[in-house]
RNA sequence: CGGGAUGUGGCGCAGCCUGGCAGCGCACCUGCUUUGGGAGCAGGGGGUCGGGAGUUCAAAUCUCCCCAUCCCGACCA
């Protein structure tokens, strides 16, 4: 394409409200614009690099046996109900009615759709099934931000599988594993896999693949000796023994007033890991005591995770005062029989505690956990921290900031069940079946390989995914000869089935080399009456910006070499 | 939803405190000169100052309400 006629916007500012290096640099560039909060308009440029993402994981979806579908965006209430999703997806999920007055849902995954299909299965024969489809999502985010990394509207590859049985399930999800890695490689994403939370997905196993990014949201846990690495949603951490304190017959009740905080109280003398934190939820409408050491954190996630619970609210200060007689600071579980109680494992076994009396500006000292609180249940609902050892291997682990740029899950039998999916066994009997569903958002990927590959310049596509592979650019246009050899390398690259592009416009040339970096061409030709002279053209590598002269007849093999050799990286 | 900030031509900003002609840079158009790293000169086009109400002789500027956008948190496959 000539550069002369096409539509590439590039702004020498990034607009003020664009923060992200990629949001700055893909408006910048001229691929995206923003229309409003959430929502992004594809240019010219951004949307061939949308489009060789899907290919390429399309390709890698039709290497494991994938077969692509389209399904509609639009949904019937019916289906979600079925689930059991249309209440539980509350605000997330946008629903209109239409002028019939029935109830509809933009799809924000598709589950629900792929099984009503998956009736149509019927015998056993016809499993393993791998359905996939690259299709719009909508989802009400409460805060989208970072330019195409968090949208309420976006497209995504998502997958899903059907099997017989819990081995046909493994076997699926390894494929779809294997496959993530292959195309991550191939958007020359360095994407580790790391063990994940269900979340609202449910299901028994979930894998997050995670780029290390400061644009990132997800915290990740990893053990740089044995190879652990899991979302702080999830990971466990090998507990450092704490030395009990003097036990003693009973709690000891002592004033404390003005003492609201666990680092006031640790002040007085009582060490926030002698202390027990004593956190009241609404867990699904029941008000719920949660114990943790004073040092550590609660992860709401985790407590759901470990006890199915679906809503997990913190209680207002009116209604713990009505529970418990008195207010947070002096808050404690010690002789509370009416409320269930969940403790954390860090706490098993811990004598000589400290925690509040439930009246204000009084504590307990001297608690023994085991004799002196009904504890209900033992979870692990901790937050752990860096500099915290590898449960596994006892070395240290740091916590790194991800982008989660794909999310594989084994649902099981969920929304076949709920869809009433059954296929006849072998033996003539019913079963249904087991699946897993697998996603990546198309257009997060593609700011994830902005967000890491770019420098001071601008963008630095990997040649995969770069909406063009070489600029051609002319020093002069008015320059005859430049012109002419210009043309010729044109046409013959593109018949060498080369994304050609053609700076034609009628500028100085170093609009057009800053543009050229902006926009992260992987390759540069540069014409010019210095070069023609001599018979030679200057070859520029965006990544390395090594330069070198080549002689007119050796552009065309060079840069076809370069282009496929590079586009084969990662494959 | 809580906290913070911002809204002035396509983009970046000043002006607001202390009310009195809407300005600057980039981009854009025309002409001339220039052309191997974001040119120079001259001329030119483009703005309901986010919206509404109020105060005032007079509002971009003061007051109130609303909206939008961004950041932090909550939330979120």
């Amino acid at each position: 394409m000539r550069w002369s006629s096409l539509f590439i916007p590039t702004l020498r500012d990034a607009p003020a409200e664009a923060e992200a290096v990629s949001h700055r640099l893909l408006v910048r560039g001229g691929f995206i614009r923003q229309l409003q909060s959430g929502h992004y308009s594809m240019l010219p440029l951004g949307w061939r690099v949308h489009q060789k993402v899907a290919q390429i994981i399309r390709e890698e979806m039709d290497n494991i046996g994938g077969q692509e579908f389209l399904l509609p965006a639009m949904h019937p209430a019916s289906i979600w109900q079925a689930s059991g999703r249309w209440d539980s997806m509350g605000e997330e999920m946008f629903r209109l009615t239409d002028r019939k007055g029935a109830d509809l849902a933009l799809g924000m995954t598709h589950e629900e759709v792929f099984a009503t299909l998956s009736q149509e299965l019927n015998s056993y024969r016809e499993l393993p099934q791998l359905w996939y489809q690259i299709q719009w999502k909508f989802r009400d985010e409460p805060r989208p931000k970072s330019g195409l990394l968090r949208v309420r509207e976006f497209a995504m590859k998502d997958s899903y599988s059907f099997d017989l049985d819990n081995e046909g399930l493994d076997r699926s999800f390894d494929l779809h594993h294997n496959a993530y890695q292959r195309v991550f490689r191939r958007l020359a994403l360095d994407a580790r896999p790391v063990e994940a939370s269900s979340g609202a997905m449910g299901g028994s196993a979930s894998i997050e693949f995670m780029v290390e990014s400061n644009a990132g949201e997800d915290d990740v846990a990893v053990c740089g000796s044995c190879g652990y690495a899991a979302n702080v949603e999830r990971a466990t951490a090998a507990l450092k023994v704490v030395e009990n304190r003097p036990q003693s017959d009973a709690p000891q009740s002592f004033p404390t007033p003005g003492v609201r905080t666990i680092s006031a109280l640790a002040d007085h003398g009582h060490p926030s890991v002698h202390q027990i934190k004593t956190l009241v939820y609404l867990v699904d409408g029941q008000l719920t005591l949660i114990l943790l050491r004073g040092d550590h954190s609660f992860l709401e996630q985790k407590f759901s995770d470990a006890t199915g619970a679906v809503e997990v609210l913190p209680a207002e200060a009116d209604e713990i005062r009505q529970a418990l007689g008195a207010s947070p600071g002096s808050l404690g579980a010690v002789g509370v029989t009416d409320l269930t109680i969940y403790a954390d494992e860090a706490l098993r076994g811990r004598t000589g505690m400290t925690t509040g009396a439930n009246v204000d500006d009084q504590h307990f000292e001297g608690v023994d956990v085991d004799r002196d609180i009904p504890i209900d249940h033992w979870v692990d609902v901790r937050g752990i921290t860096a500099g915290e050892e590898c449960a596994s291997c006892g070395d240290t682990l740091r916590v790194v900031r991800c982008i989660e740029a794909g999310h594989i899950f084994k649902l099981g039998q969920k929304y076949a069940e709920a869809m009433g999916v059954t296929v006849l066994d072998a033996d003539g009997s019913n079963r249904v079946p087991t699946m897993g569903s697998y996603g990546i958002g198309v257009g997060r990927a593609m700011a994830t390989v902005a967000e890491t590959h770019h420098d001071d310049h601008g963008l630095v596509w990997p040649m995969s995914i770069a909406p063009y592979e070489v600029v051609l650019t002319v020093v002069k246009v008015d320059h005859e000869e430049s012109m002419v050899v210009a043309e010729r390398l044109y046409e013959d690259l593109r018949s060498a089935g080369i994304d050609v592009l053609l700076d034609d416009r009628d500028g100085r040339p170093g609009v057009k080399f800053a543009d050229a970096e902006l926009i992260g061409i992987p390759l540069r030709v540069t014409i010019g009456p210095r070069g023609l002279e001599n018979g030679l053209l200057e070859l520029t590598g965006r990544a390395t910006t090594d330069k070198s002269d080549v002689a007119i007849e050796d552009v065309v093999p060079k840069v076809v070499d370069a282009v496929v050799t590079g586009r084969s990286l990662g494959r």
